[in-house]
DNA sequence: AAACGTGGTTTCCTAATAAGAAACGAAAGA
DNA sequence: TCTTTCGTTTCTTATTAGGAAACCACGTTT
């Protein structure tokens, strides 16, 4: 641990939360060190254009420098590297099968599959197109994009019957994804294959959009409304964790 | 000058450059410093969360603490503090009226004003609303909105004529504003006032939207074809520079 | 399979340096 | 005008950051 550094990254901590800035004063207090010594880290600091002083106010805030990098960072940050972590944590947590899916220009695909540990598996395969109205993931992504978007989509692919579950009216379908947004998951029993049972969470990025979906699913057989519930909140708390690491600031 | 906090910070430069992350030696290469102190500081930022280690590759990458930083940075920055000094060499350097023109929501509104030092001047006052077909300012504004936000604007207010020079024809306003985006800026000669002529660019925020625009204004007689020309390259560089401060990326 | 190389991590010592005390200077308020 | 406050500077000493070298884990080569 180097203590100087460990004190200025403080420092700029403290600074990101107050917009108006600091004084030196008031930053030497916070920080209980010397103001001499916080004098010439924030000089350091603001030779790199991390902070910058308020001509007027004689007061430090944050530096042009950070919003350089954040907005670069932002840009360039990539989903999957960022949710493994977190789908490991699933796949361990529930040992099932878990998906993770991008919505990109009017299709979405499965770019992450992580096979559970037990016997029992379902098939699928990455980089498949995904059903949009017959699967939890599906659901859960047209529920967050904007109407047109969804309304074009839905258009174009139409509502095929897949099992005898399968969501055909538009109506009822219009108020299952109402449903998706407000409860924030959504589920699937059997709607795209006989047999087997889906949830899924949604993940937005920095300017708030959906950008995935993360879908567990299993046999109907074992994902019984009781395993639901629970997978229901890791799997809701892993998505939000997710978008958090993309710079989702909502909730 | 603290030398470890530099150099700590140098290497989250560093860092931030390589998407897929860098090894100690690497770093410790680039920044000429010995490998175990390379260690010692990357310890202290991952500490803090500005660094990670990829747990596969071992290398070292930008943290999670940035991104959530940034985001929330990205959200807060006030515009006019931003723009604050910029306007304020645009006013030393060319001695004119200065605006900065915010759009929200359907309306375009002054919000701050420098003087020049003149002594003829033009009257407006903070806070008044803007024409978006008459004035520079206005027709860089909605040049650079979507379509559909435009045509509702138009549609709403309408051109109504303020002197002989208001464009009042839709179609020639529709060519006007392409030719500002081609170009980067708008010019208005006596199309709002008799006498004043003015120019202005435009101000876009860190998702690419158009936010603000600056807008030079004087006497006609002084805002001559060949002043106009000078003064552009001015106002375009420093309305970059803004833009870059709200973390906007293109250009 | 053993030797070698590479890259991350740890240890330890010492020279470099960050921290603190105190003084200075400018600005704001009484 | 005097006082207070706050940012800035100076200087000295105790701290500590940095460097050399060794260590360890892993992968490759011979």
């Amino acid at each position: 641990m180097v203590k100087s550094v460990d004190r200025a990254l403080r420092i700029i901590t403290l600074v990101s939360q107050k917009k108006d800035g600091l004084g030196v004063t008031e930053i030497a207090e916070k920080i209980e060190l010397n103001k001499s010594s916080i004098f010439k880290l924030l000089r350091t600091l603001m030779d790199h254009g991390y902070i910058e002083q308020d001509e007027e106010t004689k007061k430090y805030r944050l530096g042009y420098k950070y919003i350089e990098l954040s907005s670069i960072l932002l840009e360039s940050i990539d989903l999957r590297p960022q949710a493994k972590p977190f789908l490991k944590e699933l796949e361990t947590l529930t040992n099932e099968v878990i998906h993770l899916v991008v919505y990109d220009q009017g299709e979405a695909y499965y770019i992450e599959k992580l096979e559970g540990n037990e016997t029992l598996r379902t098939h699928s395969k990455v980089g498949k197109r995904v059903s949009f109205h017959a699967t939890s993931v599906g659901k859960v992504l047209i529920a967050h994009m904007d109407d047109q978007e969804a309304a074009t989509i839905l258009e174009k692919n139409g509502l095929p019957k897949h099992t005898d579950n399968t969501i055909t009216d538009k109506e009822k379908l219009l108020q299952e994804l109402q449903k998706i947004r407000t409860q924030g998951f959504g589920v699937e029993i059997e709607e795209n294959e006989v047999g087997i049972t889906c949830i899924a969470a949604p993940i937005f990025d920095h300017r708030g959009d959906i950008t995935a979906g993360v879908s567990i699913s299993g046999p109907s057989t074992r994902l019984t409304e009781p395993r639901l519930e629970e997978i229901k909140t890791i799997l809701i708390d892993r998505c939000n964790k997710i978008s958090r690491r993309l710079g989702y600031t909502g909730v």
